[in-house]
Formats: C-alpha cells, structure tokens, sequence
DNA sequence: CTGAAAGCGCTTACAG
DNA sequence: CTGAAAGCGCTTACAG
C-alpha cells in the first residue's frame, strides 16, 4: 500500500491554510456509500437509488453496484438515511407485556404484516402504568417511527395530544372508545362482561361473582358483568381483585378466598384463563363439581385452556386479527389512504359441549 | 411578530448572489436543538448536554434548558443523534417467534433491563429458517445496532462471519455450543434428551418414543434422546415429526399415529408442552392410563401445563434467567468489560408426586 | 462550565 | 437514466 501522501500530513500544515482539519470521530469506520460507488464507477445517488428504487436505474448499472455490494458486504446506514429522508421505516409497538399474554400474538402477526412492507418494529413494554407509558413515548418518539401501535385506549391526555401533533398515524388496539386518537381495532371489554353476565343469568345463576385483575381493561369487563347483573336485580356481586400478571397460582388462592366471604357462589368471572385454570383447580380440590355447582368463565381463549379444561367457558379474542388490522390501517395511511380504521373485531363466548 | 425581511425573500435575489438555495425537503419541520438553545439562551452543544451528560452542565442552566424542552416538546432526534455519536443505542433480537413460546418471557426481560439500561430493542421474527435470519441480519445491522441477541447457535457461516467483522458484542441464547460467535446464555438440548431417556428407563420403560418439531434444537433434543437409549440398547425408537408451530392439536393428532405403527410403545418424549398436552388428550381418548401404561414428558414448563396436568413430566429451563443473562452479558461490554460471558443456565426435569 | 466549526452518511431537488 | 451541491439534526474534539 502507498504511504501516506505529505499532504495529507497535518504536521506540515504549520501556516494554517484552508485545508480543513482532519477529524478522526470514532475508530475505524465501516464502508459507506462512496466507497461502493467508487467501486462500481458511479456516484453515491445511484448506489442510493439501487436500494431505495432500483425501476430508475439501468438494468446494467443495477447488476454492478449489487455485485459491488454484495463483495463489500455493504449494508446501508438508516440512521443516516433516516435523517435526510425524513423516513425511519421505523413503526412502535408500545404494549404492557409480551410474557404469557395475548399480546405477543398480535405483536408477532404485526411484526410480521409491517416487516413485509419494509417496516422494522421497535417494541416498547409499559408495564401497566400510564405514567411510564408516557416517559416511553418520548423514547419511541426520539427514533421518529412513522406509525404508532398503542395498547388500550386509556392514555393520559397528554400523551394522546403529543401523539396528535406529531401528526403520524396510530392505532389503539385491544379496547373500544369512540373518541380515538386516530384509529381503533379492538373491541368492547364492557360488552365481554355483559355478555358473561347474561350468560350466567341463562343458567339460572343466583350469587355470580367475580376473580378480577385490576388493570384498566379488566375492571372494564368488571363494570359490564356488573351493571348488566344489577339490570337483572343481582346487586351483591362478590369479587376478590389481584394485581397483574395473572397466573394459576393467583386464581387459586383466589377462589377460596372468595368462597370464604360468600359460600353461595354458584358463577365465577374470571379476568383471564390462567386465573380460571387456577380456580378450576381450587374447586377440584374443594369437590366442588364444575359447572354444575360452579360455573367457571375465563378470558382469552389459550390453546391450552379449552383443551385441558372442557369445563371452563371462555371468551374468544382475535389477537391475530387485530395485528393483521392495526398494521395494515398503518400501511394504508402510509401510503397515502385518507380513511382512518376503526375496527371492532368482536369476541365471542365459548363453550365446549362436552361439559 | 415581525415580517420575514427582505433579504430572506428569495424572489428578490435576481442577481444569483452566495445566499445558499433554500431548500424544503418534505413538509413543516419539527423542533431542533437550536429552538431549544435559542429560547434558553445557550449553545445547542449546551442543549445536548442537558440530555447526554448533564453533569457537566451549570444546575441553573440545566434547570432553564430543562424548562424549555418541557415548554416545547422538544424530543431529540436519536436518528440525527446517532448518525454522529456512531451510538445508536439500540439492540437487536433476533427470534424466530414470540408467539405462544417461551421466547417472549426472555424478551420481555431482556427487553425490559435494556431498557432500564438506556437502550432500546428492536425486535426481528425470524421464522424458523437460515435464509430468513440472514437477510433479517442486514435490515438490523442497517440500524447500527450496538448489541445482538440471536436465539440458538445454528447460524450460516457467513452470518458468523459477518457479525464477527462487525464488531459488535453478539449473545447467543437458548443452546449450546463450544464455538459461539462471541458469547452464550444457553442450556443443551442434547443433553435434555439424554436426561428424558434416563428418567424413561429408571422407570423401566421398554418402549420410548418421540413426538417432536424438526427445528433445529427439538432435533437436537432428538438426537440426545436416541443415542442414550441406543447406548441402553433401544434402538428402534418409533417417532412423529411435526413441522413448527408446535401446538396441541399437532399433538392430539401424532399420538395415534405413534401408537398405530408401534402399539406398545409406553413412553413418549413429546417437543414441547402443548404437544405433550394434546397427546395426554389423546391418551386419554384412547383409555390409555398416563403415566402406568404410557409416560408423557414434556418440555418448557409452561405454567398451565403441569398444573392442568399433573400425570405430566416436563423439562423446565429458565427463559427469564436467560434474557437476564444476555442483556447483562451484552451491558457489561457495552460499559467496556473485555470479559465474554459464556452461561449454561441448564434445566431440570419436573415429575409432580401428585402422579 | 460553555461554544464555533466541522462532519456523521445518507437523500432531496434539480438539472441535464 | 445519472450526478454535483446542499442539507437532514445532531455530537465530537478542541479551545477557552
């Protein structure tokens, strides 16, 4: 290799001139686009364009430049490309919690609908507080996504204004309101415990009550089960409310304690499958046969749950159907659609016959 | 407020003077750091301060440029950011899935102790294939991430190779190798499957058999799983492939097919919990005793599984300690540790007395 | 404790 | 179909 030139020597520049100082910033630096456009014999704009729309580059060109990239090993810098065009290609994910929960369905369905379309997805978990769900929010939004996925539709005002004046298209998800920031694929978490309800009164239960856990959505079914069973005369609904994340172990030691304060339970909500599948557990333990002395109702369909548990009515959620949704109603806007989605994908009770 | 003055017309500059062209590249801008720095008085260098190392910043000046961000709703551009720091303070995960899988519990650990760190994930769903995690590695490595997580040690060889040149600290998870490409929090399947066929033959089954995914790490779980029980003289181990997603179903299914080559096959080392799950069920169907007349062993510990079924074995391994583990490995040398961790995290086989 | 100048690696908006 | 110039919004490396 040739040595260093004397000019390029800043030792000899002792008067100062107009040659700007050499910056080293950092250590030795990976390729860039100039060095796969010196290569390939072209400028820097096409070795761009080969990337970001090769239909406007020569056929010929195009081929050079990707035998050029593909010797170098050459991949693009976004973080600069990002910044000149004002295009992440970034979209958030902000969600409570993709540990043993129904949301890690549609993080994945999403992830995958939004990857197809050149996206990549930042995954932010809030945990279950609000306030954390804002400080996130400046996180997400210092990497510029062009679209926001938000989990529920309980946000603090401030952060659905912030999200409002960033002017990028969001979709709540998982919940109902008629008053979204943007767009909406949820679906009624009030209507879940109202269809509980009524479906307990149709089997002529007395004393229903209620396994909760005590986050925002969940006290949302809480108030249909419960209002719907005052509308029928059902006043003293007994409930025990255990903090998240739900598990098995939680619902079981929930259940005798609920029957400890009212021993004449005959119908049990519960805020998810896993607390069901505990309770379940707990009455098998107490002989109390399911669902003829007890009728156990869970939320979220697992798998598993129907399987393992032909006794256990459950409620149906689609969380594949709405990533499908929320990407494509992103998608859509990003592209230009005017139409904001607001997408009710319903749920539906479920119980097996072989009870 | 006052008019824009004359000089910033360009209409007038007929003469083509030095004033640079006023560009607009895309629509209204957002907030810089030199609002910020113009309403609070000092230098953007100040400004960037106040976020990166405050301390080195004046507390009265802090405080005042603190106000401004708050006032304005300046939020930093990290794309800009990490264009000229080379930080971009983001990690990678590459995971074949986080749906119904254990890997969402390492994620959602890993994600959240990088977060507490100051970093953010970016989270690549590889599928189950070679090809897929290859060209996923570009579209993540074109973010300058700082760190990588992959899942398994089953990597191209031109991938490790990349990843090496890159320079940046890589852990590998949930398996086992010698090799690594840099680091690794792991267990080994193969030694998974030598443990399973020890705990069927101290129970003096003559005739084990395997249901299992034909993912790289379920084969190797296969593979450990045969060559002990061909060192006890078992040979003709009967099995079911299933392709992945593993579910129980899948399971329900291969358990007839198993038994209808090999009918007196007494105990089968199934891929997973729901496909242990599914084949209990259809053990049950079948009026065949669990486990007296056929063990079922499972693997992954989900919660629900050995709680719904106690006749159920199940190989437990730690996804939390896991993305603990990585996110620590890969934080350590991030703060500049030169030591690489190398973690076998094991697991341990769980039989309920309860049986 | 604070700042002026230069540069990070791309892409836009023209012009040809 | 291709390119020269300017700029995206930050931070580094000095110097004071």
């Amino acid at each position: 290799m040739p040595t260093a030139k004397p000019t390029d020597d800043a030792s000899i520049d002792l008067q100062g001139s107009a040659t700007p100082v050499r910056r080293t910033r950092g250590g030795p630096k990976g390729l860039r686009i100039t060095d796969v456009a010196a290569q390939a014999g072209v400028s820097p704009i096409t070795v761009s364009r080969v990337f970001n729309n090769p239909a406007s580059v020569a056929p010929e060109t195009l081929e050079r430049v990707r035998q050029v990239v593909q010797k170098l090993g050459y991949v693009p810098n976004r973080l600069a490309g990002g910044l000149s065009s004002a295009r992440s290609r970034l979209i958030a994910a902000i969600v409570p919690t993709i540990a043993h929960s129904l949301f890690s369905e549609t993080i994945q369905v999403f992830s995958e609908t939004m990857s197809r379309a050149g996206y990549e997805v930042l995954l932010a978990l809030s945990g279950y507080s609000d306030t954390n769900e804002e400080s996130l929010l400046d996180t997400v939004l210092s990497r510029r996504p062009e679209g926001v996925l938000l989990t529920g539709v309980a946000h603090t005002d401030s952060l659905r204004e912030r999200l409002r004046n960033v002017g990028i298209p969001v979709v709540e998800t998982w919940d109902m309101t008629a008053t979204p920031i943007d767009m909406l694929v949820g679906f009624s978490h009030y209507q879940i415990g109202v269809a509980v309800a009524e479906r307990f009164l149709a089997r002529g239960a007395k004393r229903p009550a209620l396994i909760s856990a005590s986050d925002v959505r969940a006290l949302a079914r809480r108030s249909g089960f419960r209002e719907r069973l005052a509308q029928a005369g059902v006043m003293n609904v007994a409930e025990v409310i255990v903090a998240p994340p739900s598990s098995v172990a939680t619902g079981k030691a929930a259940l005798p304690r609920l029957l400890d304060e009212t021993p004449d339970v005959d119908a049990v909500f519960c805020g998810s499958d896993l607390l069901a599948i505990g309770a379940l557990g707990a009455a098998k333990a107490m002989g109390l046969d399911v669902p003829s002395r007890l009728a156990v109702c869970g939320f979220g369909d697992l798998d598993f749950a129907t399987e393992t548990s032909p006794q256990l009515t459950t409620v149906r959620v689609d969380g594949t159907r709405i990533g499908v949704s929320a990407a494509r109603a992103l998608l859509d806007r990003l592209d230009g659609a005017r139409e904001r989605a607001f997408v009710d994908v319903g749920f539906s009770v479920v119980e097996r016959e072989s009870a």
